[in-house]
This record gives structure tokens, sequence and C-alpha cells, in this order.
RNA sequence: CGGGGAGUAGCGCAGCCUGGUAGCGCAUCUGCUUUGGGAGCAGAGGGUCGCAGGUUCGAAUCCUGUCUCCCCGACCA
């Protein structure tokens, strides 16, 4: 992409609105713009970022054997009666009426509407276990929204529901989801913690949070520090085998948000340290049982001919809030440093000196290669002066900066800086092509 | 929802107390000079001062109402 064609309206000065350094960087870098309190516009920065977020948790459901549905952003409130929530929910939701003075709500999640699918659709114990999941827009209509997208009313999420015939075929759904979600936050580029969340008025032990470290995070967290040793499971693990062990090994360390913290009986063995950081919660998976299954009549019949209510759990990953908790985790005081994974271009191609034709020769030469080999590149090929070009690629954050002058042409280099490291290197421009393209396999 | 703060040009702000018809920096546009870490000079464009009433000869400024946004708290992916 060139740089002169692309709609990118980035700001030099930090917008006042903004406190936490992942909405100013948002916002300075033209990702977002602001709709309303919590609500946002997706610029195309922003966009191919959120899409590339998106790409890799989809890619983890369905490595693990979730499939894919989509349901409404709209739903009926009927179906909200059925389970009780309707009433219970409170204001969070946005309630509306249709032209008919039908109930209507903009879904803040789809229990209701998943178990609904379920229940007319799937009749037998022969059809379990199921796990469907969509990646959808949620409204919740919180209190006061802040934190730029990260805590957003309108926001992107991932969530995902089993159902299984019985609690210990659930647990297995529930693992299989717990090894997804740490594939996925590595593949993010971030470290996420799974901890012990509090699973309220059901009980039971199974409900973690998944925790992004960030220094700048909303909460304080507690952690042993063994979790930065442990191995993330393998792009071959099999699903289908047992995977308690994997759960165990990353559930039998003290993990702990601010909440749940305690200070005392902590459970971190001698000689362990305990970790004190600050994290922000990106995913949360928890198995409820029968909650929904019962009241909204989710029935199967079993082997024997008797009617069972599915037992059920639910996963969710804040996908767009992934965005602005991997910028929290990686950023620096000029601008953010994206993960490879997620980044929006794969390299940012600075021609020095637009007015310079051999210069601009070797940089459209370069662009081009680069593409043709796979590379993704944005190329700043604007007339603007080199100071300000550095500093719009620092700012957008692009893993690799490859900048040509016409001084390093003349003695035959160009420069190639890492955005994470600072680290820069003079090479010749085939070595500079070989050296990006190569890392695309 | 309780407590605080703010709406004036795309962004950041001044002007308001003490009414007299709007200004600064950055950005934008034009020209010249510059050109390896957010350039310099000269010129130009852009604002019904959130909205609605009221007071007044006259309102960004005073009064009333209203909407929106932000911050702290309780709550949350």
């Amino acid at each position: 992409m060139r740089l002169s064609k692309l709609f990118l309206p980035v700001m030099k000065e930090t917008p006042a609105d903004a406190q936490i350094v992942s909405h100013r960087l948002m916002l300075r870098s033209g990702m977002i713009r602001q709709s309303a309190a919590g609500i946002y516009n997706w610029l195309p920065l922003g966009l191919k970022v959120l899409r590339n977020v998106e790409r890799i948790v989809r890619e983890e459901q369905d490595r693990a054997g979730a499939q894919e549905i989509l349901m409404p952003t709209v739903q009926q409130a009927e179906l909200w009666k059925q389970s009780g929530r309707y009433d219970a929910y409170g204001p969070e939701m946005l309630r509306m009426m249709d032209r008919h003075e039908r109930e209507m709500l903009f879904g803040p999640t789809h229990e209701e509407q998943v178990t609904d699918i379920f229940r007319n659709c799937v009749k037998s114990y022969k059809d379990l276990p199921k796990n469907l999941y969509q990646i959808q827009w949620k409204f919740r209509d919180e209190i006061r929204p802040r934190f730029g997208v990260m805590r957003g009313r309108e926001f992107l999420m991932k969530d995902n529901y089993s159902f299984d015939l019985d609690e210990e075929a659930a647990r297995r759904s529930y693992n299989r989801m717990f090894v997804a979600y740490l594939r996925t936050f590595a593949r993010l580029g971030v470290r996420a913690i799974p901890m012990r969340a509090d699973t309220g008025p059901i009980g039971g032990e199974l409900s973690h949070e998944f925790i992004v470290l960030a220094p700048t995070g909303e909460s304080a967290v507690f952690y042993d520090h063994d979790f930065n040793s442990l191995d993330i499971p393998a792009d071959d693990t099999d699903y289908d085998g047992d995977l308690q062990p994997i759960v165990d090994n990353w559930t039998s360390r003290y993990a702990a948000t601010e909440e749940m913290h305690e200070p005392t009986a902590n459970g971190v063995p001698e000689g362990h340290k305990l970790i004190t950081g600050r994290g922000i919660e990106v995913g949360h998976i928890f198995y409820f049982g029968t909650k929904y299954s019962e009241p909204m009549n989710a029935i199967v019949q079993g082997a024997d001919g008797e009617k069972i209510p599915v037992h059920m759990g639910s996963y969710g990953i804040g996908v767009s809030r992934l965005v602005g908790a991997i910028i929290e985790a990686s950023h620096d005081d000029n601008g953010i440093i994206w993960p490879e994974n997620v980044a929006p271009w794969h390299v940012g191609l600075i021609n020095l000196r637009s007015n310079d034709a051999d210069c601009t020769a070797a940089c459209d030469d370069l662009y081009e290669k680069l593409g043709r080999a796979g590379v993704d590149v944005l190329y700043d090929d604007t007339s603007e002066r080199a100071g300000a070009k550095f500093a719009k690629m620092d700012l957008v954050g692009l893993p690799w900066q490859l900048m040509l002058g016409p001084r390093g042409l003349k003695a035959g280099i160009v420069e190639l800086k890492n955005r994470a490291t600072g680290e820069r290197e003079e090479l010749t421009p085939d070595a500079a092509f070989a050296k990006l393209a190569g890392g695309k396999g």
C-alpha cells in the first residue's frame, strides 16, 4: 500500500479526551475515531489489525473443533423472558421496540439465541458434543464507558457455546477451549495468564479469566513466577486427546486478580516467587451446566430414551478490546510496537527523498519486488520530510522499517530498523529484500 | 447513578469574571527556499462560539433550560 493513497488521519497532538496510552495511540495513529461515548468508527489501519486478531482467533477456534456461525445483533425479548434474564439483566441491556411494538434488544451476549438454535436442531445424544462460535458485535450499555475500545459499549467479541451430555464431557469441552485460548493469545503476541474467576451464584471451579499482562493494565494481578516459563501447547496438539495435563500444568500455580487475591494463604510454594503486576482481562471461559438448557428446554434424548438437559459452557474473547490490550502491552514513547502476527503491515518502506529520481526508482523497485514476494509493505511515497516520516512510521508501529535515501544508495546501502528493539542494520538492497522476503516462507 | 470538569476552526487551547460582533499554536492550501528524526519565510482559506429560550441598543461573555463529551467512584469482555 502506498501511503499517499491510504486513508490514515494521524494526529500529531494528543486528543484531550484520551486518557490511557492505547486510546491515545489508536486515535493518533488513525486507527479509530470516536462516534459516541463507547462507540467507535474503525478506520483502515485499525480495521486491518482488528481483522488480523479476528483471523487468529478464528483459526484457533477451528483448530479446536469449534464451528463458526453468525447470530443476529438484534434479538427478540421473548427468548430472554424464557431464560429469566430479560428482567434480571437491567439497564445494561439496550432495549428497543420494532414498528409492531414488539420488544427487541441489541444483544449483549448470545446464550439464549444459541440455546434456541440448539434446541430446535439437536434432539439426540448422538449429535453431541457440539461447540458453536461467532465473532459478532455486541452492545452493553455500560454506566461509564472508558479506555477507548478497551471498555466500549459496542464491542466485537468472539463467543462460543459448548453442548455436552454431562459434566464430565463438558469438562473436556472446557479444556479444549482452555488450550485454544493459550494458543490464541500466544499467537497474538501477548502473554496471557489464566486466573481462577469468580463463578458467582452458579459456583463450581470451571471458570477462568485470561489476563494479558501489561504494565498499564486496568487491575492488579498476582501470579507465580513460573508462568513466565510455561510452554504454550504446540500447533499439533490433539484436541481429541487428553488435555487435562496441559490444563493442570497451567492451573496448578497461583494466579489471582485483585478481587480474588489472598495475600496470606496464596499457595505459592517455598522458593517460588510471587509476581505483582497489572493486567487486562481479554478472555473468560465458563461452565454453567444446565442454567439455560433447563428453563429453555434444550433437551436431548439419551441412549436409554431418557430426556437430558444439555450441559453448556460459554467462552468469550474480547476481540476489539484485544487491539487495545496489545497496544498497552507493546508500545513506547514514540508509538505502537505491533507483534508480527497482528501488524497491519510487515514492513514500512520509507523514501527519504521522494523528489530524487534515483532514490524513488530504487524505492519503487523494492516495493514491487517485496510485493511480488508476498511481503506486506506500507510504502511512504509522500513528499514529506524525512523526520516527519520517521515519526509517523514509529507511531504506526510496523515491525520493520526499511529506509532508502540518496546518501546511502550512493554507497549501495539501505537501512533496516527493527521497531521493537530499535536496532539498525545497513545492508545492500538485495540483502534487505532477502531478509524481509525470507521470513515469509 | 453520586461527585467533579468541559463544549470557541480538523487537533490543542486563550477570550467569558468586568457584554461592543473572535484570536493563538499545530494542521490545511499557494509560492519560494529547504530535505536522514515532526523545516523556514511570505500569503490564503476555514468558526451560526453545542443547542433553545431570555435579559440588553448589543451576548462567546449575563440568566434559565437542554443535549453531548470527559474524569473519579460502584459495575463490567
